[in-house]
Formats: structure tokens, C-alpha cells, sequence
DNA sequence: TAATACTGTACTTATTTAGTACTATTTAGG
DNA sequence: CCTAAATAGTACTAAATAAGTACAGTATTA
């Protein structure tokens, strides 16, 4: 089936329930709060905080709160930061794959236009729309 | 990375490679022409046939062809062919899957607005747009 | 200085995808 | 009516990916 990994399901989960936080909010809070396992919310967090979509705190009331307002960060920010870059086929340009056919495939560079169109609707959808 | 299917991919090229065709096209051609191992067209096929995107004739001759103008063949219509049903999620209207969060999950139903805006993106781009 | 909470890495298991093989069925043409 | 070409269907194996878990290390604040 055509879908994006849990994970990132989650990372939006995760991400709505920030919204709610004045403060850093630890992850085992944010575990109690969504459902989601303690161990993967913290692996989560690590991709969201490498991608600058939210910020830590460590320490004693520390934690983890959003590091931009929720109607700038969008779904697409989202995937890319669980998943990587957004690239429906190898043959993308910014894929991290290599596509074994390239010299001589039918649909060279074709699916550039797909890629384009599903990336700019992804972008469409907030945190802020999601929660 | 969030991405279609091998199959999918290799799906589109075959389908672009029938908009050639005058007659019945077997699988062994379409494999020769596309680079695609006959095995995997093979496999492909059935799925492409299933889904009504392609006529089938048996027996000497026989092959495969387009079921429709390659302007009218979408690939939202690849994808739901060979991967099922699109839904990014499994909270998404049509999954096959089942959320074990659904009932107090914070952002239930909110899918449903990106899995659609994608899927209209996906049905924007044709087969004759590929080739 | 002790408790809290993030950081980073590594590992195991489960699931999905990709590729292959084989048998049955249909059809055109001699 | 027989044979060769080609699809149809099922099942299996291996490789790749995703998901979940564990643990040792570092920073911060009370």
C-alpha cells in the first residue's frame, strides 16, 4: 500500500500534542498523553529535533516543545524529517537511491512532475490543520 | 523514505511502453523494450489486468494493451493497481489496515484531508504526461 | 550532588517487498 | 485436431526495510 511509516504518523501525534505545551514537555509525558510507546517517542524526538522542528531542553523540567508555530510546520516538514528526502521513485532528483535503469528508461525524469505535485500538497496541510 | 513501490515504478514504464503499441503487445516485448526481467512483467501484468487499466489477449498473437487513452490512465490509477487502495495512514477512510489508537487518538481523521489532497495530485498526471 | 531528562548508538525481530518458479488454460494457425 | 505461443494463477524464497527495544553517556537544575 502506498503510505507513509508509522513513524511519522506518530511524529504528527506527537507534534498536535505539542501544541498544547507552554513549556518543554518530556517525553514520557508526551507518551502518557498520545499512547505512543515511551522508547519510540524518544527515538522520534531525535528526528524531529535533527530537523529543527522542535527544540530540547535537558535537564530537570526539560523536555521538548515545538520551534516554530504550528501553522508553519507542515506535514511534508514532517516526512522529511522522519524519512528523509520526499522521492516517489529512485529516479528523482533528490532521491538518495540510484536508479539502475536510468540510461535508458521511457519515463526518465517523468516522475520529477509527480514528485513536484504530491510534495506541494503535503506542504498545503499544518500542524495547526491537524489539531 | 516515503515512496511508491519498485512494481509501481516499473508499472508506469510498461504502461508507457503500450502507448506504442498498434496490437496485442506480449510480455516478453514489453520486457525487452523496458529492461524490466519477464518474470516481473509477468507479475505486473496481472495486477494491471485486474485493475482493468490493460486488455489481455491469450494464444499466438495474444498480448497486452491499453484498456483506455493513455490520457485517461492516471497514476493514482498505477498505484491503487498495484499497491491497493491509497491511504497514507491507517486512520484514512478506505485502509485496509486497522488504527489501534483510533479511539482516543488527537488527530483522528485529519489524515483524511492530506490522503485526499495527494490522491488529487496523483490523478492530475496521466500516462500520456509520462511518456 | 543527586535526580531528571535528553543524546547517541547498536541490536533484534517482524513485516513487507522483490524476485522466481511452476502449472494450468486459452487461442491462432497449419 | 494438434502444436506452439502466450496469458492466468498460485505458491515460495530471499532480501530489504521498518519497528521496537535496550543501554550507556551527557547536560541541567534544584
Amino acid at each position: 500500500m502506498f503510505k507513509v511509516n508509522k513513524l511519522t504518523d506518530y511524529a504528527t501525534v506527537v507534534m498536535v500534542d505539542l501544541v498544547s505545551a507552554d513549556f518543554a514537555r518530556p517525553s514520557q509525558k508526551i507518551a502518557n498523553n498520545t499512547g505512543i510507546p515511551f522508547p519510540t517517542v524518544n527515538k522520534l524526538m531525535k528526528n524531529l529535533l535533527q530537523a529543527g522542528l522542535v527544540r530540547s531542553h535537558r535537564g530537570i523540567n526539560g523536555g521538548y516543545s515545538l520551534a516554530s508555530p504550528a501553522h508553519k510546520i507542515t506535514i511534508a516538514d514532517i516526512i522529511q524529517a522522519v524519512e528523509g528526502p520526499i522521492a516517489l521513485t529512485s529516479c528523482v532528483n533528490n532521491s538518495l537511491d540510484k536508479c539502475s535503469y536510468e540510461n535508458f528508461c521511457a519515463v526518465q525524469g517523468r516522475w520529477n512532475r509527480v514528485n513536484k505535485s504530491v510534495v506541494k500538497a503535503l506542504k498545503k496541510v499544518t500542524v495547526a490543520d491537524m489539531s
